[in-house]
Parts: structure tokens; sequence; C-alpha cells
DNA sequence: GTAGAATGAACCGCGGTTCAGTCATCGGCA
DNA sequence: TGCCGATGACTGAACCGCGGTTCATTCTAC
């Protein structure tokens, strides 16, 4: 019988070698001395390199958008709800090193994610922001006009952008640090009356 | 002598092989026929593949930047420099379909976009955006407690964030239609007063 | 003893790069 | 003007290292 565990401890592995190397620097062998097993057992568990990312991505990705939606749901107020995603996406980056690294640098390549197999999950992460939006909208704390897919957007890429900023520095300052500051801009941008 | 035009037909060519089929998927010898030269050749001007792809970033964003800086020059309000560049940014997108392609989407792979050689560049068009600012913070526009580097790379962030939405979308909906939308919740977002 | 999980050396296709040969250009000379 | 040799840009077939994948064999658990 399959190890169960295998899978799991292979995509632990290869987010260490993929941090450490990239994507395409990174062999199947690196990956299986890493997870301490021999490159053809991976084959096993995944039918090609590729494979493997699509997964870890799946998988962590599905995590993340259901403690998120968990989180999200205990705030009452739309304002307290943005400040808690961003604070839970900044806390994420800031404790998962390797995951971070590899998904603000190694999983923006082209075709494959973006497009394609992942965007589901990433739109169901966009899914989660733009509900908390309207849900602002409808209690009239947020503009009545405001255009949902627009400012959907711009938090995430505002957040993501920060996020990347932080994994590409020197990690020298605290990420934490601008999750105020950043849901505060946005909120102001887009609430009715001053926050 | 060498063609001085050669390096930028090849650059040209390499853009749109890149836009159609991604970077690692691209042979050398694509690029060639697109350009309609030998392979050979193309080592004649580019020390690597990797090279056309850094020198056909530099190029771009150096111009970009340029005008960027120009045009920016040419307005005297902090909230009108603002609305300038989101218009400029989406559409240079927008008319550059190839190019957006490559730099939205190849040219985040890796180690090569924000880290490495084209790190210089990339700050600099952060450097702009963070002169208006600071700009604005001088006026008594902008928040005087605004915290520069975070606000600078939201913007850059909700701007890129929205490109590559619409590169990887089926580009169903004019670009530049967000750019009022997307100034107008920034400007409200570090304005003292509202906009 | 058997099933099937694990192994890892070897295979093989790919494609970046090279380089020996070809060709176009041009200055010098009769 | 017309020929000739030299220069060096250009060509593209072949090379070669790389690494994803395979599979004959070994190991392990029951």
């Amino acid at each position: 019988m399959r190890d169960p565990d295998k899978p799991q401890a292979i995509i632990d592995a290869a987010i260490r070698v993929f941090a450490r190397n990239g994507y395409y620097n990174s062999r199947v062998s690196d990956i299986a001395r890493e997870a301490g097993i021999a490159s053809g057992t991976i084959y096993l568990y995944f039918k090609t390199k590729d494979d493997i990312l699509v997964r870890l991505f799946r998988e962590k990705m599905a995590e993340w958008v259901a403690l998120v939606r968990k989180e999200v749901a205990a705030e009452g107020d739309p304002l307290a709800k943005i400040r808690k995603i961003v604070a839970l996406h900044f806390r994420k980056i800031e404790e998962s090193p390797d995951l971070a690294e590899v998904v603000q640098v190694e999983l923006r390549q082209g075709h494959k994610f973006f497009r394609g197999a992942s965007a589901h999950e990433v739109s169901a992460y966009f899914d989660v922001i733009q509900s908390v939006l309207e849900e602002g909208v409808a209690a009239g704390r947020f503009r009545r006009d405001l255009p949902l897919k627009v400012a959907t957007k711009m938090l995430f890429g505002a957040m993501d952008q920060l996020a990347t900023s932080w994994v590409l520095g020197k990690r020298a300052y605290r990420l934490t640090d601008a999750a105020a500051p950043v849901a505060s801009i946005f909120l102001k941008g887009v609430t009715t009356d001053d926050v």
C-alpha cells in the first residue's frame, strides 16, 4: 500500500528546495534527497515535476482560503474583516518564509499556474475579499458606488506587493507592522465616511 | 561592422515569441526564425538566452520610467500626477499587448525581475511614485504621517494586479476604464481631506 | 512466498551554444 | 571601371550537458 504521508512529505521537501534554488533550478533528485527518498519514488505519487508544483500550490491555497473564511466569519464589522484579512495575510507570509518565497517568487511563472489549473484557487481568495466589500456596501459602510472587482484587485495587489517586497528584500523589518497602515489607507479609500 | 539595428530587431522578435509561448517554452531558434535570421547570429549580439530577457526588460523599463518622469513633471498638482501615473500605466499595458504579456506574466519568474539585474530599473519606477507622494505630503495634500514606502508599494501593487488580471483574462474590457476608480480610491486613502 | 513499494542507474530527448564554412561588402590597384 | 583579396558578419548543422523520466531489480511487510 502506498504511504499516505509521502505526498505531504514530498511537497514539504519541494517547498524547501524550491525556496532555496527556484523551481527551474531544482532537480527532481534534489527534492528526493531533501525528502530522504529515491527520485523514482516521487513518480509513484506525482505524475511530473510540474504536478508537484501544481498540487503544492493547490493544497496550500485551499488551506489558506479555508482559514481566512473562518477567521473572517468570526468578525462582525466589515472594516474589522478587512483589517483581519490584511493581518492574516502578512502574518502568514512572515511565519512561512519558505512557502512565501515559493508563492511570491517562483509560482508567478507564466501560463502554467495563474492561468490554467490554479486559477480556481486564486479566484476563491478574491471571492472572499469581494464578499466582504459587498457586505460593507450593503451595510452602508463602504461607498455605494464602489467598483467591487477593481477594489478587490487593488487590495489583493497591495498586500501582494508588500509581501513580495518583503520576501525579496532582506526581511529587515516586520511585515506585520505594515498591516495596520495598509488596512487604514485602503479603508479610508473605500469607506463612505472617514475611519 | 555589426548591424546596429539587429539587437533591437531581436528584442522585438523575442517579445512576440515570449508573449506567444512563454520564456521557457521558447527556443532560441524560434526567436531567430521570428527575426528572420539564423540562431547563431543571436549570439553575436547577446551572450545567452537569459541576456535577451534581461536586456529586453532593461530597455523597455528605462524607456518607460523616462516617459513617466517627463509626463509627471508636466503636471503641477500631486493629485493630478498620481492620476497621470495610473492612466499612463494602464494605457501602456493596453496598447502593448505582447510586451504586457511578457512583463506581467513571464518576467515574474524566478529571480529575474524584482531581484537580480532588473532591480535597479524597477526601483526607479518606485522612486518616481514615492517622489510624488513626498511632494504631496510636503504640500499638505496628503496625510502628514503617510508611510511613504508602504503607500508607494500599495499603489504599484494595485496597478500591477489590475494589469495582471487584465492580461490573464480575456481582455474583454478596457483596462483604461479602471484608471479613474483606482486613482480615486487610492487618493481618497492618502489625502488629508476628501477628494 | 508474494504483492507491491522503493530504488537509482541509465536512457533519451531537448535545446542552448559553438564553430567551421559561406557569403556580402569594400578598399586598393591596374 | 572592373577585378581581387581581405575582413568579418552570418549561417545552421552538430555537439554535448542536463535532467526528467523509466523500469529491471531489490527490499519489506504480511
